[in-house]
DNA sequence: GTTGAGCGTT
């Protein structure tokens, strides 16, 4: 992560040693963005180390070749390690944690969490200078439930990833005089056991391996920050899959899914109707759920994933996606939450397929489904062409799927539910070709979001 | 006493 650039990890620090005091301390080698000393939470005591982020990381290359002595005790001054660096580090028994600057981060958001805010701010002082950057569309400013006493972070969405880009080409940012970090924002609802409101149902077929995270680091989990890159399949949690048997199975040779047969009812399995959100709604690429190893997903473009599935599609109001041909961005129309449930349901799906032989008819993404009505089985979907979505009704969750000859990616992602978010951060969105090229299958189970079209 | 904390409605 860039922004830990410049970022020291002091240790050893005496429990004395304040904030001000490592500021001052280090302010002699430049200037310090934010000086840190870590308290237990509990019991607020001083852990005995802090952090002291320089505005210009060259700086740091002074600041390690000196020894420095604060409040009488002698303390080490080392390069932040960031959480992932951490791990990676370790686990590899690479001991020259050198800075890789690479990795992480490649997950795009719309939205910022603004950390450090001066209690003073209001939401028009921190719009007024977020916008400099892109158009905001929304602003928070977070309180106490309640005391109503600031809590000292918000959030500021833009409309595009670019703008946030270029917001966080910094880490640290001076709003009239103080200063704020940002981050990119968590994911709501990022994971299942979190407490996420769109918990209720069938969320919790989902995740077969349990669902938690325990065996993550819960910040990791939440940046989907990469560890390492693995590359094989993640085992999709095989059971998972509600009772619809998609058998996503990794298949050895690393090709494509098997699985996933017949499919016939609409939704059939799928918690249900419309929406049944499954998988991480707003983390692009997230796709699974929570069991699913975050490394491929990260870095598609190698993992062997293929094509992708597409990005995704339609927003509410599922019904009139126009057919949508499943042709990656053909992002049918779906607004207009009105009517219907609202529910999105995305266009489909899209088989990944793999291929081993070449005999697979479709390579082609297929087609959506999405919002079919309810009854209308619409099983074999697929056609290049794309099925046509019927609508009407209630926008069950078709879901894509694959193709005829059973092999079936599946995907379909629409993570998300605030608009148009279409395209997707997939790689590849195509399974074209002839087979040859792209396996994998594509696309997390993605899900459609099932959420009020309304909002207020 | 040596690698972090805060994540959503207003």
């Amino acid at each position: 992560m860039d922004s830990d650039q410049g970022k020291l990890f002091i240790g050893g620090i005496s429990w004395e040693t304040s904030e001000e005091k490592l500021r001052d301390y280090f302010g002699q080698y430049g200037d310090v963005l934010q000086a840190v000393v870590m308290k237990d939470k509990t019991t607020g005591r001083p852990r005995g180390f802090g952090f002291v982020v320089f505005a210009d990381p060259a700086v740091l290359d002074m600041v390690l070749q000196d020894k420095h002595t604060i409040d009488g005790r002698m303390v080490e001054a080392k390069r932040a390690l960031s959480r992932e660096e951490q791990q990676t580090n370790a686990r590899a028994g690479n001991l020259n944690p050198a800075r890789n600057t690479s990795g992480g981060g490649n997950i795009r958001t719309k939205k910022i969490f603004v950390g450090g805010l001066p209690p003073t701010l209001n939401e028009d002082g921190f719009r007024q200078y977020f916008e400099t950057f892109g158009f905001v569309t929304d602003v928070v400013i977070m309180y106490d439930q309640s005391t109503q006493r600031p809590r000292g972070f918000g959030f500021i969405s833009f409309d595009t990833e670019d703008a946030v880009d270029r917001v966080l080409q910094r880490t640290f940012h001076d709003l009239n005089g103080k200063q704020v970090e940002v981050k990119r924002a968590l994911p709501k609802e990022a994971n299942p056991g979190g407490g996420g409101r769109s918990m209720g149902g069938s969320y919790q077929n989902y995740g077969a391996s349990g669902g938690n995270t325990s065996s993550y680091d819960g910040r990791m989990e939440r940046y989907m920050q990469p560890q390492g890159t693995g590359g094989g399949f993640p085992p999709y949690g095989s059971s998972g899959y509600s009772t619809a048997g998609y058998g996503y199975g990794p298949a050895t040779n690393g090709v494509g899914y098997g699985g996933y047969s017949g499919y016939t009812g609409a939704g059939a399995g799928y918690g249900g109707p419309a929406g049944a959100a499954y998988g991480n709604p707003n983390v692009p690429n997230a796709g699974y759920v929570s069991g699913a190893p975050r490394n491929s997903w990260n870095s598609q473009g190698s993992s062997g994933y293929g094509a992708m599935g597409y990005g995704n599609a339609a927003s509410w109001g599922a019904q009139n996606a126009g057919a949508g041909s499943g042709g990656p961005g053909s992002v049918p129309a779906g607004q207009s939450p009105g009517g219907a449930s609202g529910y999105g349901n995305q266009g489909y799906g899209y088989g990944g397929y793999g291929g081993n032989d070449g005999s697979y008819g479709n390579p082609a993404g297929y087609g959506a489904v999405g919002g079919r009505s309810g009854g209308t089985p619409n099983s074999n979907v697929g056609g290049p062409g794309g099925a046509e979505l019927q609508g009407s009704g209630g926008g069950y969750m078709g879901s894509g799927y694959g193709d005829a000859n059973g092999n079936s990616g599946y995907g379909n992602a629409a993570w998300r539910s605030e608009q148009s978010q279409a395209s997707g951060n997939y790689g590849a969105p195509q399974a074209n070709g002839p087979h040859g090229g792209q396996v994998g299958y594509g696309g997390g189970y993605g899900s459609s979001q099932a959420r009020k079209a309304q909002q207020q």
